[in-house]
DNA sequence: TTCAAAATTTATAATGATTATAAATACATT
DNA sequence: AATGTATTTATAATCATTATAAATTTTGAA
């Protein structure tokens, strides 16, 4: 029937995550706005449209969203977590003027490289932060 | 007189941060534990050598190191930030097993290479997490 | 369909690291 | 000593997140 919400309940399906109502607007939002948003802006976006939607089923939804490989999560030195849909290994970078958190690549290899020897590496982050082009 | 306390002494006087006798033990500290403690870790354990020392200071003497760049903030996805006396660039691999923090060696020039082009960055932050030699 | 067990969601309170504030104390300079 | 500045302290506030338990929805027999 409906394309667009198959494929987000296909999503949570392949995941093992039964696709309720609000757990398939949370990852069509997700998958809309690319933007690393924090559970609460993600929780003030749903409001509008699921009135009932509490900030604890974002809380619970982000969480298994997290342990099933499905977001992640991203804690770039601030006091609130972002979420990712993007789960191939890439580099953030946090611009101090304006806050916007970017994207960029890292070779997969390269992130191997430097691993280090006898340790089991399940999660890679590189953070880096300073000032964007556009304040620049 | 005390040489252990000159060097100390003259690591604040260097960043333009005046040398009281909390600073100086909180660097102390730092310096002969190269642990990644937390600020309540610090606090305690400075505590029964200072018993009027107030968690306060703590905060404020590792907030003072760091913005003149005698520690680096370490944020690794938990929700304390710990204190690195090592200020030169390198990896951090938390073990989910242990808790442990390890160093690990990053060429320099390396983490140059993966800069994104047109940004300024100012800080690099390369945060690995798994389990460790020992626990596996 | 009916009903009970399981899963999900909600409302509410608690947690805990950090920050804000203002008073107290220590330090430096005249 | 007196005054202004810096540091420290005690206390309360903030706020993202977690804990808890009740309410609701979904599921899968019977
Ligand atoms: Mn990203
Ligand atoms: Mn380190
Ligand atoms: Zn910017
Ligand atoms: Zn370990």
């Amino acid at each position: 029937m409906n394309d667009h919400y198959d494929k987000i309940k296909n999503l949570l399906i392949q995941k093992n995550i039964r696709p309720s109502m609000h757990r398939i607007k949370i990852l069509e939002y997700l998958l809309a706005n690319e933007t690393h948003p924090t559970a609460d802006r993600i929780y003030n976006a749903l409001s509008a449209e699921l009135p009932t939607v509490s900030r604890m089923t974002v809380y619970n939804t982000l969480a298994i969203f997290t342990e099933r490989e499905l977001v992640h999560e991203i804690s770039i030195g601030e006091n609130e977590s972002r979420y990712d849909i993007v789960t191939e290994p890439h580099g953030h970078f946090k611009c101090t003027s304006c806050g916007t958190i970017y994207n960029f690549d890292i070779k997969a290899d390269l992130l191997a490289s430097i691993e280090p020897v006898d340790f089991k590496v399940m999660e890679r982050d590189v953070y880096f932060k300073g000032i964007c082009p556009k304040c620049l």
